[in-house]
RNA sequence: GUGAGCGUAGCUCAACGGCAGAGCACUGGACUGUGGCUCCAGGAGUUGGGGGUUCGAGUCCCCUCGCUCACCCCA
């Protein structure tokens, strides 16, 4: 039986891998522009972490967590999100007490058990960023700013911006049990689904795709009229603050993000160009999460990017130029020749590939076209015997001598 | 977890229930010291797996596994 790669997984093989690779070069170089220091936190943390962070109640807790027991008896769990680990990470390591902001990003792999499908994976990968400190309005607009820009910079546009305020812990409850009142005179005329979030998590209701249940809920009380006097307020100033970078966003009421964690901002970067799952960046503000994990109470904004998502849409070029040199072997017994010759020029710094099989000129030729070398050195009778490679331009085609100790210098310098 | 569609060569896909094929890719050659273009040749398959109907199943039926899309949820 062959062994395949577990469901939901991938394997980024090559030109895929580069891809991969030059998206997160690309939003580091942002990342440092901006004051980001990247933190590296293990894929696996206490299942704990994330009941607590994420929400009992959230589908990622209830269903979606990779999970398993240590012998020991505590339970481990893959991290489905960067932002727990994150926050466990800057509290355990008193970050707070070295500086007063903390800037963070991280990079890599996290875990859902979900139903694999477009744009949807058990293993995928988040660039995420977490502004640990500032309170200020002005926090918001730029970690969203910074959102925008890594996408930018990973050659993403045509994106619609979407914000919501999701209130704070005095005015959300007042909200949410408004909700549940709505909810329960419509009890009759709502999907059973709805009916059941009633209950358990009434905000998610919102979020419904279903179009009797999305009539309905137009009429629903909203987060943005129901904000306490500071949550508005801040509400407000984001949107000033956004206006002055010349952001354009909408306000979607509802925006209510899958973790319980969010407090005020939320908001999801969406293009049309990735299917049902349509967010291609997402965050929000959370304020009371550093001190529910023990820390002191330290607010904190961030957002997540997914990398798949980006690479689907992504306008970034892919191919990939000549570059480097192929060493051809006319006869076997120049082999010892070759392998030096290949050394010196890797030494240089000068790729340099060779073709094991040393078949026929012609196929020799051709397999070193495909591995996309500039140069062919051709290392035959003739050259052995009077000290000169032939070198072939694959680019232009032309062709010329060089004497044995110029060949570094000579394939080095032309681009 | 629910629903739908699809599983045939490395890839993309053909084959009225009747000999498993084509294009691309790969390898070699035409051009024995020259890549791309063209032409020729070659290797390649338990038709996802199992059961059933039939003289005969890639094709029809059942089961199972996998993939894809959507619901759900989210990056």
């Amino acid at each position: 039986m062959k062994v395949k790669r577990i469901r939901g997984t991938r394997d980024f093989i090559a030109e895929e891998a580069d891809f991969m690779r030059l998206i997160y070069n690309k939003c580091r170089e942002v990342l440092n522009l901006y004051g980001y220091c990247e933190v590296i936190t293990p894929v696996m943390e206490d299942q704990n972490l994330f009941v607590r962070t994420v929400g009992e109640t959230t589908d990622i807790v209830e269903k979606e967590m990779f999970s398993f027991k240590l012998k020991s008896g505590e339970t481990v769990a893959l991290r489905p999100e960067g932002t727990a680990p994150v926050a466990r990470a800057y509290v355990e390591n008193s970050l707070y007490s070295l500086e007063p902001y903390s800037r963070l990003y991280y990079m890599g792999p996290m875990f859902r058990y979900e139903r694999p499908q477009r744009g949807r994976y058990r293993q995928f990968h988040q660039v995420g960023a977490e502004l640990i400190g500032p309170e200020d309005a002005y926090a918001d607009a730029e970690v969203i700013k910074l959102a925008l820009e890594l996408l930018e910079v990973c050659g993403v546009d045509k994106c619609e911006l979407q914000i919501n305020s999701v209130g704070c812990k005095n005015c959300r409850p007042l909200y949410v049990h408004k909700l549940r009142e709505f909810l329960e005179t419509h009890a009759q005329e709502i999907c059973e689904e709805c009916v059941r979030r009633k209950d358990r998590n009434p905000m998610r209701a919102l979020d419904c795709k279903k179009d009797r249940c999305r009539q309905i809920y137009e009429n629903a009380p909203r987060t943005v009229d129901n904000l306490c006097h500071e949550c508005l307020g801040h509400f407000e100033e984001v949107q000033k603050y956004l206006k002055s970078f010349h952001i354009k966003f909408t306000v979607n009421p509802m925006i209510v993000r899958g973790l319980d964690y969010y407090t005020r901002t939320a908001f999801e970067i969406i293009h049309t160009g990735l299917g049902a799952q349509n967010a291609v960046s997402a965050g929000g503000r959370y304020d009371g999460l550093i001190g529910d994990l023990g820390g002191p109470s330290i607010p904190g904004v961030g957002f997540a990017m997914g990398v798949e998502r980006v690479m689907e849409i992504s306008s970034l070029l892919k191919e990939k130029a000549r570059d480097g040199t192929g060493v051809l072997v006319m006869e076997k017994r120049f082999v010892e020749h070759a392998v030096s010759l290949v050394n010196s020029l890797r030494s240089a710094g000068i790729r340099c590939v060779i073709d094991y099989r040393f078949g026929s000129m012609k196929s020799q030729m051709r397999r070193l076209d495909k591995e996309n070398v500039r140069y062919v050195v051709i290392l035959g009778e003739k050259e052995m015997a009077e000290g000169f490679y032939t070198v072939k331009d694959l680019l232009s085609g032309e062709q010329r001598e060089i004497p044995h100790n110029e060949i570094t210098e000579y394939v080095r310098r032309k681009k």
